[in-house]
DNA sequence: GCCGCACATTGACCAGGATCAATCGGTCAA
DNA sequence: TTGACCGATTGATCCTGGTCAATGTGCGGC
């Protein structure tokens, strides 16, 4: 765990602390946090946290990508969220004392810090402004899950992808050679599957649909939205 | 707004306080609480609050029921979720500072406590653990919005209805004159048919389907479970 | 009593996805 | 090189739930 401690060892200095909740801690604080912190730089596919675990502290995202997945009784599996540099996770089971509801795995491979339990209760203990940024963080939660749960009680899968897509081209999208709105899900077929709650065969045939009336261009896991206006209408979201 | 008030005019003596967020404030807070709160009588389909307003207040509900309503841009209208006496609303806007993500709206007569914004923000002030009771709720939000978003992902509407209708037997069920486990549902079809995203036809024959099987009996809006084991194994409930 | 309206149900038909089975390509280890 | 395995795709078929149109049914107003 020290050998592959690598990037940003010091939270002063960390790029992606102004997202988080550290983002107001002052010089003194910041020297506590970044005492208390691991570092580790994850491959893809390790658990971060099980369902059914008890928390043992917080884990902030540097970089890369890390998937947020619940199973219910039946073992139906459902990828609730992915959220990449600049998150912090786990700190719901942490602040309510119950069994993480979700289990953490990163999907790409990553840069995660962590913070441990007691490290982040004497924090909070000696700065209440955090415990605001808790809840701040917590209120943005519920209604981004709000605003998905009515979009999969309202929208068909088709709908569903196309807004999926445009919030994945807002949070890393770019212009590809010709100038065209791109991005990079680079996650498998079937976990893009579980995202929208329809099985790999249909997400198959949706995106070949969607090549076919040319209103994207896959290739591998580069999505190019060749109509972006028409995109966003049919994802229903506003000019 | 003065003749129709009535029910527990002092939140000392109100039953359904234990259960909120003011469960633990001292005497001299109880007091502030039941000069700043203005309780209401409301008939059913009265507004409490609309999307897109400013928060000016916190809701608790003293009895009766209220529906939480989503519509997207696309004029979608989802029942997100029914909350009944003991339930504390609109807290959310008030603490994030942002417009309400949801209507709220009596769909039975009831009894509504208004505390207004500046009393809130004066008891959160004074005194620290009423914001932490406020981020207890918003946890147990989150997790409630997380398993019904990935039930809604996973589950058709049959499985999805079952699991509704234990919810709301859990929430208000009794036995009827036979011993049979029973609820009353008391909204209309097509709100229930918001509330599990299917159309009104679509819930009109649904319950037709499980009354053929033998599962539930229904009458006007009263449920009763028939197949209490097999209910709640297709709703994915553990014994 | 009669009209109008909201809620609820039913029928006929269609479409979006699920399911089951098969194929194909790429990668890795033997 | 071969075979095992995983991810992705395609085809055939079925079923759930949506859509459109019609019909009940209860209730308040006049």
């Amino acid at each position: 765990m020290t050998d592959n401690e690598r990037p940003h060892s010091n939270c002063e200095a960390c790029p992606t602390r102004r997202f988080t909740e550290w983002r107001e801690l002052n010089q003194d604080e910041l020297k506590t946090l970044s005492a208390a912190k691991r570092t580790r730089t994850l491959s893809a596919g390790t658990s971060l946290y099980n369902q059914g675990d008890d928390a043992d502290g917080v884990y902030c995202i540097q970089s890369g990508l890390v998937g947020l997945r619940h199973v219910d009784e039946q073992g139906n599996s459902t990828l609730l969220k992915t959220v990449g540099g600049g998150s912090t996770i786990g700190y719901k089971s942490l602040l309510s004392k119950q069994p993480h509801t979700l289990s953490a795995e990163t999907l790409l491979p990553s840069d995660v810090c962590f913070i441990e339990k007691s490290s982040v209760a004497g924090m909070l203990a000696r700065n209440p402004s955090l415990g605001e940024r808790f809840l701040e963080h917590a209120l943005a939660d519920i209604k981004e899950l709000e605003t998905n749960y009515a979009r999969s009680l309202t929208m068909d899968a088709r709908a569903r992808f196309i807004h999926l897509v445009l919030v994945y081209y807002h949070q890393a999208g770019f212009r590809d050679e010709h100038g065209n709105p791109s991005v990079d899900i680079p996650i498998k077929r079937s976990d893009l599957a579980e995202q929208l709650g329809v099985q790999p065969e249909s997400m198959s045939r949706l995106i070949k649909k969607l090549q076919a009336e040319g209103l994207i261009r896959v290739k591998e896991r580069r999505v190019t939205i060749t109509k972006f206006d028409d995109a966003m209408f049919e994802a229903g979201v506003a000019p």
